[in-house]
DNA sequence: TCGCTCTTTGAGAACGTTATCAATTGAAGG
DNA sequence: CCTTCAATTGATAACGTTCTCAAAGAGCGA
């Protein structure tokens, strides 16, 4: 196999334009204390020649890698994309990450990573020896996770934790989920429903307990009860299926079921047609996510859609400002927005006279 | 900014089993000609230190970057991502891709080129340059682009180009386009439909017209008429409405139509339910890509499985081989499926005791 | 003009690995 | 036991970039 060599170096063009590779170094980085003129001249050589430095040389002489890397978990990844769950949470995080570090020069990488070994450790220490990235996006549940945080922290590499509360180690970034499930909760109030029912995800997921946060203060705030009203999925489609069914076959069922993944509201949606209810006359249904998929139901899904895209595409910035020894500004909190589609309506007239339906 | 150095490298472990630095190569690239005792050796120092080597300083040496860079087109991409599309051809492309990649200690990169301008060959030569992958893997509408073709021929850059047909440049996959087709068209002939129309798509890409050829192919098979059943689109929802509109308003409306892709057969499905027909009753559909969408329309569409993943997962391997320097396999095409769902039934009996409709 | 400091440029080492070729060891054949 | 040749190991030079430190130049006040 023939050795590969590079075309073109810095070498050559530091020839062509009759000065030390040093000098081209520097104005490749923009270092300060080049005069325009040599930099111009520099800058020529490079264009004529259509020189682009290689990241594996620049990575060598102890410099940046160019790379973020974003870890994700492995079995829950797989699993959606062999069911062809159509979860877009890769997808929208390519969309943010990578326009954000192609304008920045560098490049992202997906990483996935099982969680449910114990050697989480070990296969993602092997990844950041091979890689050495810049930066390391984690999302949940690995954002998380302390062995996860502990490594990068004492190896030094900067890292965003997505779905994850301030504080702590690395650079926390969240989705308001608290205030997102307060907004999918008003809104049904607002159309007045009184018996609101809530399906979790799992518990090992932070930004799942801080939705049901959401839910049961707008539900405090409007004096409305949360009892026996709240179920847990694992994001899934089945279970969501055994949630909805849980919450719909009660004397006193919910007019209105939030559903904290697309999945599960798409197996509400399911379970509701199954007891021949009406969508949305005899249960209004929220998701969250507001992947491509619940725009094409019927009827469509009312959804939260979660910024994920924009929520990554902030962290890579952070992450390449630290890297670049900036001073990084501060982690801002995304907030999601609700969109509104045909799945929410109007409560059933019966239970509007009488708000408080606290009976336990 | 601290020079971040590598923890763990050749030397140590070298140091560690006493033995040179060339010794501990050869173990961790498996080459022959280490005694068994010695390789042992070696290995239990790497697993000790918990040593990893870096790929740039193995990209550096002149040997593989262990990196598959993956080529998607920017603008189709991105405005598929913004819009959430849902089309899951990358979140497919990942799954084969990586996966593969993983097993043979690679990794997959995404990068994504705008094919509508004239800076392509600059853009890709960049990114190779910056990169020097080991291989690449080009979808459509690049694996068609002689530019391309030509550029990265030339240097001597393993390639797979996913969708193309075979002979010419590279290493040409395809996934059966028109067998599928024809797959689809019979289904819908053993149903007894004999108008069957067909929603093509745009003609810069090979792919849309071999799927033309497989449905022509059933229909002259079945001694059915192709006249006036074919509109084309671009595989966007906007387009499939338009296409569908055309078909569907015409005198001797076709009873059933195959779409080239989800987002077009979604439309078409929108049409007929806004002509107030029933589906299938009135109207079949069959629809391309089988991405997660189609599952959770009403109702669930039938559709031909384009095997990505698998094709990508395939194209990774040749290219790994072809970069070890093994003599690789041949490349293989492998056929999608169909998948029966509720959108396809019975043709409206009218039709049935006259199979051969042809009138012009 | 001299001497000082700050700016701009350059030379050479270093990064962690593999390629190349030389040296050593071991085995087989006479 | 010696020869011959292959198998095994090692030493050194790349690879393309940045880092460190030294040298040269420029500006400025006395």
């Amino acid at each position: 196999m023939a050795r590969r060599r590079q075309s073109v170096t810095i070498k050559h063009v530091a020839a062509d334009a009759g000065v030390s590779l040093q000098t081209v170094s520097r104005v490749i980085n923009n270092e300060p204390n080049v005069r325009p003129a040599m930099k111009e001249r520099v800058q020529e050589s490079i264009d004529k020649l259509g020189y682009v430095p290689s990241i594996a040389a620049q990575r060598m002489s102890g410099s940046r890698s160019y790379i973020i890397m974003a870890i994700n978990d492995r079995d829950l990844t797989i699993a959606d994309w062999r069911a062809r769950e159509g979860r877009d949470w890769i997808d929208q995080m390519l969309l943010g990450g990578m326009l954000t570090c192609a304008e920045h020069g560098y490049r992202m990488l997906i990483e996935l990573v099982d969680t449910h070994n114990d050697h989480v450790e070990r296969e993602l220490g092997a990844a950041i020896a091979a890689l050495q990235p810049d930066g390391i996006i984690l999302t949940p549940p690995h954002s998380e996770n302390p062995l996860i945080t502990g490594l990068l922290a004492e190896r030094g590499i900067p890292f965003a934790r997505i779905g994850s509360k301030q504080g702590g180690l690395g650079i926390a970034m969240t989705m308001g989920d608290t205030h997102n499930a307060r907004l999918a909760t008003e809104h049904l109030i607002q159309l007045g429903h009184t018996r609101i029912g809530f399906i979790a995800g799992p518990e090992e997921f932070s930004l799942s307990n801080w939705r049901v946060d959401g839910w049961k203060s707008a539900l405090e705030a409007a004096g409305l009860s949360a009892e026996g009203l709240c179920e847990r999925g694992d994001f899934g489609f089945a279970s969501g299926s055994i949630a909805a069914e849980k919450l719909l076959r009660t004397d006193d069922a919910p007019s209105a079921i939030i559903a904290s993944s697309d999945q599960m509201a798409l197996a509400t949606l399911e379970v509701a047609r199954g007891r021949g209810l009406q969508i949305p006359r005899d249960l209004s249904i929220v998701s969250f996510d507001n992947s491509p998929i619940v725009r094409f139901t019927q009827p469509p899904l009312t959804a939260i859609d979660q910024p994920i895209a924009e929520t990554t595409s902030r962290a890579v910035e952070l992450l390449i400002e630290n890297a670049s020894g900036k001073r990084p500004a501060e982690p801002i909190s995304v907030p999601g927005k609700l969109i509104v589609r045909a799945s929410t309506g109007k409560a059933p007239s019966a239970n509007l006279s009488e708000p408080r339906t606290r009976s336990a």
